[in-house]
DNA sequence: CCTTGCATCTCACGTTACGTTAGATGATAG
DNA sequence: CTATCATCTAACGTAACGTGAGATGCAAGG
């Protein structure tokens, strides 16, 4: 009895698989169906089916063909296959968290974008970029703030951390506007005052002073200084504002005056 | 006052990036650093760092470099971001579907495995393949199946499934045993009935009876006929069991005669 | 002054899994 | 006998770089 066969576009359309592919797969040892010795066309049985049925099975799971190639030769599979699943596994479950990330991403912006009708992209992609590093500051971050403070910011939800974008785009946009009037100005005072409330309110502090008192060590502390710098250092690298020399200078001298007058204040 | 600049490799280890990259990334126009005339040395500013961020983060959002380099040009970033911003979303769902799928298809196979210390790999990749076309199988059979009937399939557990890929493993590897037995041999009644109990319980439903009630129509309407071709040629097409022809056939033989002592059984 | 070392430059090929022509050959139908 | 069709091989194109190879320029050492 004659066993069925096909011809390699008879094969391509039942299988699904353009020819081209049955070729390369072919070209890289993955196939072998037989040739016509003269007109060297092929013909495909359905052993070539289950191969190819294989294979495909094995692109699905991620393998590339070199590492499929290994797999298809043993009839008996060790137990090596198992592992290397597990190894695909892996690599697969970081995609994914990769891909769940960008998600997040571009669900924030979408929704920053939402609430502004036009919007300076500078701003924008600085606020991306750091939403990118998100984890990596946390990580920095979590040995020296205190664990309540870490966690209700590491918890906080993607709701929160879209009204702090927000937020953090509204207030970098006014920088931007008042940058260069006199650090007393009673619009500079304000603003500052609102970044430092949203902060407050963001750390889950009761008032303005305890803002020195999130971290686990006294930063006032001469033997801590080294750690700070690093600290601040790694966070500057990974942090990134998008405010030119002259405004970073401006907002440094404001923060200034702004903490002498609430000593002054406190004082009296 | 001269603006701080970088060599490329200072401006690489800088940003985390390899001199390659940038030197490809102003190879297809989406970065343009100073060029010494003499030497062709590149030298890097901030407002480069600000660009290759941006280059960075739409990479991370998982756009190709021809689409970054389409928005990057504007300063003004348009409606059209958010629009593509939804595309690119669409896209990355479907990749994590894919991934997700795969990563189920693996989970149940290391089951399997561990399940059995020596596998056939036919038997087993046929199986992964039939995991592959379940959904599109489930399409198939829904319109042709009883609602409750068809819930209860595709509700069914991981583990549920599981359970159902290990007996399927076990039956195939018995049916390969003792196909070419006479049909009427205890041996095959036994695993036959095994396979109609285990319908049974997964289709929850009173008796073996009741199997023919699955569908929603009645299969043994002439007019039908059609219908349920159709259906069986497209679930053929996708369903692949790892048996020769000659087993195939001898199972058909061995349910037959199955059926037709039930049927005296029930007469009698 | 010459040589060495170093950073940088510009090609240009290798990678993955095919898609896509282009030209050659063989079999079949009219 | 010719037009058509299926198939063949060969070879380039894709994306985002990695990885040399060979050329150039500059500074330091002998």
């Amino acid at each position: 009895m004659e066993e069925e066969s096909f011809t390699v576009s008879q094969f391509a359309t039942y299988t699904g698989v353009s020819v081209r592919t049955l070729h390369y797969y072919e070209e890289k040892g993955l196939m072998q169906p037989n040739r016509n010795q003269t007109t060297g066309h092929r013909t495909y049985k359905k052993d070539d089916a289950i191969r190819l049925h294989q294979i495909m099975t094995m692109k699905f799971l991620g393998f590339q063909l070199g590492e499929i190639k290994k797999y298809i030769q043993s009839d008996q599979l060790d137990l090596r296959f198992k592992d290397t699943l597990r190894m695909q596994e892996a690599k697969l479950k970081e995609d994914k968290e990769r891909i769940e990330m960008a998600l997040e991403t571009i669900e924030r912006t979408v929704h920053l974008i939402d609430q502004e009708q036009e919007i300076d992209s500078q701003l924008l992609f600085s606020l991306l970029s750091n939403m990118q590093s998100e984890k990596r500051q946390m990580e920095i971050a979590k040995p020296i703030m205190k664990e309540e403070v870490w966690s209700r910011l590491f918890d906080s939800s993607v709701t929160e951390k879209m009204r702090w974008e927000q937020f953090m785009l509204q207030f970098l946009k006014e920088v931007k506007r008042v940058a260069g009037m006199p650090v007393d100005d009673p619009e500079v005072t304000t603003l500052l005052k609102q970044l430092l409330n949203y902060l407050v309110e963001l750390l889950g502090l009761d008032s303005l002073e305890d803002l020195e008192h999130i971290f686990q060590i006294d930063i006032y502390q001469q033997e801590n200084e080294e750690q700070i710098n690093q600290f601040l250092k790694e966070m500057e690298k990974l942090t990134y504002i998008p405010l030119t020399k002259q405004e970073e200078a401006w907002l440094e001298a404001a923060f200034g005056h702004f903490y002498e007058s609430a000593k002054k204040e406190n004082e009296q």
